[in-house]
RNA sequence: GAUUCCGUAGCUCAGCUGGUAGAGCACGACACUUUUAAUGUUGGGGUCCUGGGUUCGAAUCCCAGCGGGAUCACCA
C-alpha cells in the first residue's frame, strides 16, 4: 500500500498530464551551464543573461507570491527564485501556482531558464522565467536539513538503509558521493602511473576451471554447456604470469575477485585488487615501486600524503619501513622463527594461547603468530618482507636463504595492502610446492592451493625473472578516503536479499469474497473492479471459467449471475 | 558461525512498573513578494519487523523467526 506522500505524488502526475504536461518529456533539455560552472562564471556574465540549468528540486521555501527553491545536480546546489508574475510565458499564474506549487514535489527533477541574480541576504541565485518538467518523483526523499553552523538534522543514517538504496544515500548525503569521486581518481591515478611506464592493461577470466593465485575458499558455479564445474576468481595471478610467459614485459589487471568468506566491516564477498607483473624485476624494486606508487596516488586523490584515520595520522611518503618477518615475530614475542621446526613453532603458538589446530602446517602457523601478536602494530607503513617458504607457494626462494622467500606485504593502519613477490619461475621447484599445498588440502586445509597443470606448463616454457605484487583497491580506498567499513567504499555492497513484500494489495479486488485464484485472475487480466466494470459480464464469466478449466483448478466454476454482481 | 544491541509515521527518534501510540522534520489546507533548518495557523498520516505465548488487555513481558549494527572467529 502506498503510503499518503506517494499517493499524492502519483495524483499530481496525473494532474500534469491532464493538464497537457508530459511528466516523463522525450526531449532533451539543453543547458548552458551546471550549478558549479554557473557560479565560477558569474562575474563574466552580462546582466540578465538567459542561463539553462537542469537538477533536482531540493528544498522549497513558498511565501506567497515568490517562492525561494533549490536545485541540485551533480556538481552541487544553487538556489533559485521563482515569483508567481514573471513565470512562465503565459502571464497567467498557472505555472507558478499550478504546476510549481502543487505539482512539483521535493526530489522531482525539472529544468529552469532564467537569469543568474544575487539576493538581498547575498546568495548567488537563479531568477526563473521558465520552467520545465523532466521527472517527476513518486517516493519522498529523506529530508536531511543542514543548519547555518553545518549541524545535520534528521540525517539519513541508517546504514541498512543506505546500502540498500544507495541511489537514496548518493542523493541526500553529499559525502557519500566524494568517496566515490575520490575511489575513481584513485584508480585512475593508479592506472597512469602503470600506463606512463608502458605496461599493458589486460583482462583475464573470472571464470576459472580451477581457482588458483591465492588460499581462499571459492564460489563454485557449473557450465551447463561445458557440463564442468566453474570457480569464480579468488586471484588473477596465475594468468598475468602465462602472459609474461607469453613475451610481455609489464601486465596488470583491476580484478574483481569473489572469495566465499565471512563479511565483516573489512571483507566484502566480491572485492577488487590490481595485479601488477613486471618481467626483469625482482622484489627490491617492486619495493620502491610499490612506496612511490601510493605516495602518486595519495597525492593524486587527496593533493598530500597524510592521511587521519581513526584519530591516527599516516604518512605514506616514501620511503616506508621495512622489516623483515623474522625480526617482526622476534621483536614483538621475542620468539625467533628461525630454523625452528612445526612442532616448536606449534608449541609457541599453544604457549601463547593462539587457537592453532593439526591441519596447520608451518605457513599458517608462522601466519597465524604474525597475524595476532605483530600485524596491528604497523600502522605507519611497514613492508613486511622474506616470509618462510611454507606460507609462499609462488614465491621465489630467498637469494641469501632458502628458507626464506623473496617476499614482501606492505602493512598500513594494522591490515595488510599489499602483497609481492619475486615471482616463482622454476617449474619444477614450483610443481613440488603445489604438491606441499596438496598435502595440506589433504590434511584439512580447505583454502590450500590446486595443481593448476596448465600453468605449470607454461612455466617450462620459461617465463623471465619477474616481480609481482597486488594491491586491495577496496582498501586503499577507505585508507585514502578515510572510511573504516569497507561498505562505505562500494556502491553496492554484498548484503543479505531484501525480502521485498508482494504488492498482491494494489489491485482493489482484495475485498471481494472469493478464492484467491480468482482474485490472481482478476488482477492479472483486468487490473482493477473500474477497468473491469467497462466490460461485459458475460464476456468476464466466459474468461474466467475458461482459465479454470485450463489451469484445472478444483473451485465451482462462477455462475453468471455472480459475475453480473461485480457490475452493479 | 558465536555473543550482544537494535527494528515504532516518508526520515530522525520518544514511548516509565503492560491499559492498542507521540515529537521534530516531511506531507495537505490557508496566510505571506528576497527567504535560506523560512515563518504562522491548522489538518491528515501507523500491519508499533513477523509468528506464537502469558494476560481481561502487549509497541511494552516471554519464546521462535526475519533483517540490520557492533564485537569475535575465518579471510584480503
Amino acid at each position: 500500500m502506498a503510503s499518503e506522500q506517494e499517493r499524492l505524488r502519483q495524483a499530481a502526475r496525473l494532474q500534469l498530464m491532464q493538464s497537457g504536461i508530459d511528466p516523463y518529456p522525450a526531449a532533451a533539455f539543453q543547458r548552458t551551464h551546471n550549478t558549479a560552472s554557473l557560479l565560477a562564471e558569474a562575474d563574466t556574465l552580462s546582466p540578465q543573461q538567459t542561463v539553462r540549468l537542469a537538477g533536482r528540486l531540493m528544498e522549497r521555501r513558498i511565501m506567497g507570491k515568490a517562492s525561494f527553491a533549490e536545485l541540485q545536480d551533480a556538481h552541487g546546489r544553487i538556489q533559485l527564485y521563482l515569483n508567481r508574475d514573471d513565470l512562465g510565458t503565459a502571464g497567467d499564474g498557472v505555472l507558478y501556482n499550478e504546476v510549481f506549487k502543487k505539482q512539483l514535489d521535493f526530489g522531482d527533477w525539472i529544468g529552469v531558464e532564467g537569469f543568474l541574480f544575487t539576493t538581498q541576504t547575498g546568495e548567488r541565485s537563479v531568477h526563473v522565467r521558465d520552467l520545465t518538467v523532466l521527472a517527476k518523483t513518486l517516493r519522498p526523499l529523506p529530508v536531511v536539513k543542514i543548519d547555518s553552523e553545518g549541524h545535520v538534522h534528521d540525517g539519513f543514517t541508517d546504514p541498512e538503509l543506505r546500502y540498500r538504496m544507495r541511489y537514496v544515500d548518493l542523493i541526500v548525503n553529499p559525502e557519500v558521493k566524494t568517496v566515490f569521486l575520490k575511489r575513481s581518481r584513485m584508480v585512475q591515478a593508479m592506472r597512469e602511473f602503470f600506463l606512463e611506464r608502458g605496461y599493458l592493461e589486460v583482462d583475464t577470466p573470472v571464470l576459472q576451471p580451477i581457482p588458483g593465485g591465492a588460499t581462499a575458499r571459492p564460489f563454485i558455479t557449473h557450465h551447463n554447456a561445458l557440463d564442468v564445474p566453474l570457480y569464480l576468481r579468488i586471484a588473477n595471478e596465475l594468468y598475468l604470469k602465462r602472459l609474461i610467459v607469453g613475451g610481455f614485459e609489464g601486465v596488470f589487471e583491476f580484478a574483481r575477485d569473489f572469495r566465499n568468506e565471512g563479511m565483516d566491516r573489512t571483507h566484502n564477498p566480491e572485492f577488487t585488487i590490481l595485479e601488477i607483473y613486471v618481467a626483469f624485476q625482482d622484489y627490491r624494486w617492486m619495493m620502491e615501486f610499490t612506496e612511490q606508487l601510493i605516495e602518486h596516488t595519495a597525492r593524486a586523490v587527496n593533493g598530500r600524503t597524510e592521511v587521519t584515520l581513526d584519530n591516527r595520522t599516516i604518512e605514506l611518503s616514501a620511503p616506508f619501513a621495512r622489516v623483515s618477518m623474522r625480526n617482526a615475530i622476534l621483536e614483538h614475542t621475542s620468539f625467533d622463527i628461525h630454523r625452528k621446526s612445526e612442532d616448536e613453532i606449534r608449541a609457541f603458538c599453544v604457549q601463547e594461547s593462539l587457537e592453532v589446530g593439526p591441519e596447520m602446517g608451518k605457513g599458517k602457523l608462522i601466519d597465524t603468530l604474525f597475524g595476532e601478536r605483530c600485524e596491528k602494530h604497523y600502522v605507519q607503513p611497514t613492508f613486511i618482507t622474506d616470509y618462510p617458504i611454507e606460507m609462499s607457494p609462488l614465491c621465489k626462494r630467498h637469494r641469501d636463504d632458502p628458507d626464506y622467500t623473496e617476499r614482501f606485504e606492505l602493512m598500513i593502519n594494522g591490515k595488510e595492502l599489499a602483497n609481492a613477490y619475486s615471482e616463482l619461475n622454476d617449474p619444477i621447484d614450483q610443481r613440488e610446492r603445489f604438491e606441499e599445498q596438496l598435502r595440506l588440502s589433504q590434511k584439512g586445509d580447505d583454502e590450500a592451493m590446486f595443481i593448476d597443470h596448465d600453468f605449470l606448463r607454461a612455466l617450462e616454457f620459461g617465463m623471465p625473472p619477474t616481480a609481482g605484487m597486488g594491491i586491495g583497491i577496496d582498501r586503499l580506498a577507505m585508507l585514502l578516503t578515510a572510511q573504516s567499513s569497507i561498505q562505505e567504499v562500494l556502491f553496492f555492497p554484498q548484503m543479505r536479499p531484501e525480502a521485498l513484500a508482494v504488492s498482491s494489495a494494489r489491485s482493489g479486488f482484495d475485498g471481494w469474497a472469493l478464492d484467491p485464484r480468482w482474485i490472481g485472475a482478476l488482477t492479472e487480466l483486468y487490473g482493477s473492479p473500474e477497468a473491469l466494470r467497462e466490460l461485459k459480464p458475460t464476456q468476464v464469466h466466459q474468461q474466467l471459467n475458461g482459465l479454470r478449466k485450463k489451469n484445472k483448478w478444483d473451485v465451482p466454476a462462477l455462475l453468471l449471475d455472480e459475475v453480473q454482481a461485480w457490475f452493479v
